[in-house]
DNA sequence: TAGATTGTTAATCGATTAACAATC
DNA sequence: TAGATTGTTAATCGATTAACAATC
């Protein structure tokens, strides 16, 4: 299986087949062209077959992809069959919206515990999730196998955070503090940075209004 | 101004370039090239010089770029000193999230209300905020002038909704329903998918564990 | 077999980086 | 003036798209 490059361009398209070959599956179609999900997911379809043909040949010429077999290779390639097991550091609002978030955990990503600070959150329970006094942080790690530390505290301590949850062996983060974490060659670290993705909707709001609507109207996908 | 090539990276890269030039601006520093402004944000000198310069010639040859002024055009181009409506549609644990978080205010994004159908949540205040019956919306956009519809609602209701919002004339759309969504040309589309996040960091985790430590613990920014 | 559509190589396009002249 | 660093053009690199032979 291991073929051709594989930039991070590819892997983040990955997700966007997914669902559409999903959508696919629900309304039981079987089978799919390149030129069809390109229609659906807005990619060229010479970009799909490249992309696709880089993990593997799962395709058939003169037919097509097989919804199912493509749906269930996506599936393995991005590891969705596996059980990951992720921790929430910090529950505040954004922690709390996560943790109750139970889509995650049909692809394998369960939450089993979350850290606070705050003497009001220990102890409760938020979407069947205990937390913890994030003072065990350190000795949960030694006693639980984590894959992912979610990361929704305060900038100013989540380097802190980090670092013990990689000294203790952690390989994941999910970053949604506003800071550039520096970590290890050999952990992961993707952010969801929410001002820089709102600064960034400004600017084309203002772009465009400032455009003046110079074609009104016409329907397109975002994108 | 009007100058140049400027690709949505570029445009990504603003906020970037803007905390930076804010943390200096913090520690009154005064002056910052382009070579130390890589080594802050982790971009090519060159290409730094270059995305500036698309928006002005902000440097000063064998100087470089004064921070305070660099940092109130950055602010210019990206709109912040504007200010920008914003309501939240779904005040559910990601919505109230948002709407707790009151960072965003101070660049001028703020939020004037939120929608909810659930009984139980109308007419309830949520970090200052107003939810309505989502039934108001379309007389409450008639009534006010609305920037940004920040879309924390379920998929399946997701185009419902912004088909209302860009009816009323919302030109822009914060969007955290996986759902892509269907909009004019004139309108501005942000998608913020968790899940598709997620999956992606799923990967890049799986391929790090499979490559097994080949550089065991050397440190280095991630990206 | 003929038609369709992949797999894969080649061509194009755009974005990043290097180089250097301009100039503070 | 000499040194530094931008602004800007040119070279490189990588990613996307087109083309087509392979083959179901």
């Amino acid at each position: 299986m291991e073929k051709k490059r594989r930039s991070p361009a590819i892997i983040r398209r990955l997700p966007k087949y997914y669902r559409a070959i999903c959508e696919l599956a629900e309304i039981t179609i079987s089978r799919v062209s390149s030129q069809e999900l390109g229609k659906l997911t807005g990619f060229n379809p010479s970009q799909i077959r490249q992309d696709l043909n880089s993990f593997g040949g799962f395709g058939q010429q003169g037919y097509g992809y097989n919804v199912k077999n493509l749906k269930e290779n996506l599936e393995k390639i991005l590891g969705l069959t596996e059980e990951k097991t992720m921790i929430v550091i910090g529950a505040g609002n954004l922690g709390k919206a996560i943790m109750r978030y139970s889509d995650f955990s049909e692809n394998g990503f369960h939450i089993i515990s979350a850290f606070d600070r705050d003497e009001s959150k220990i102890g409760r329970e938020i979407g069947g999730i205990e937390v913890r006094d994030i003072q065990e942080l350190e000795e949960f790690l030694s006693e639980n196998q984590v894959d992912i530390a979610v990361l929704t505290i305060h900038k100013d301590v989540a380097q802190k955070y980090t670092n013990i949850c990689v000294e203790k062996g952690v390989q994941g983060f999910w970053n949604f503090a506003p800071k550039k974490l520096r970590v290890p060659k050999n952990v992961v670290v993707e952010n969801m940075w929410l001002n820089e993705s709102l600064y960034t909707l400004g600017y084309f709001l203002k772009d465009v209004k400032s455009g003046l609507e110079y074609s009104e109207d016409e329907m397109e996908d975002e994108e």
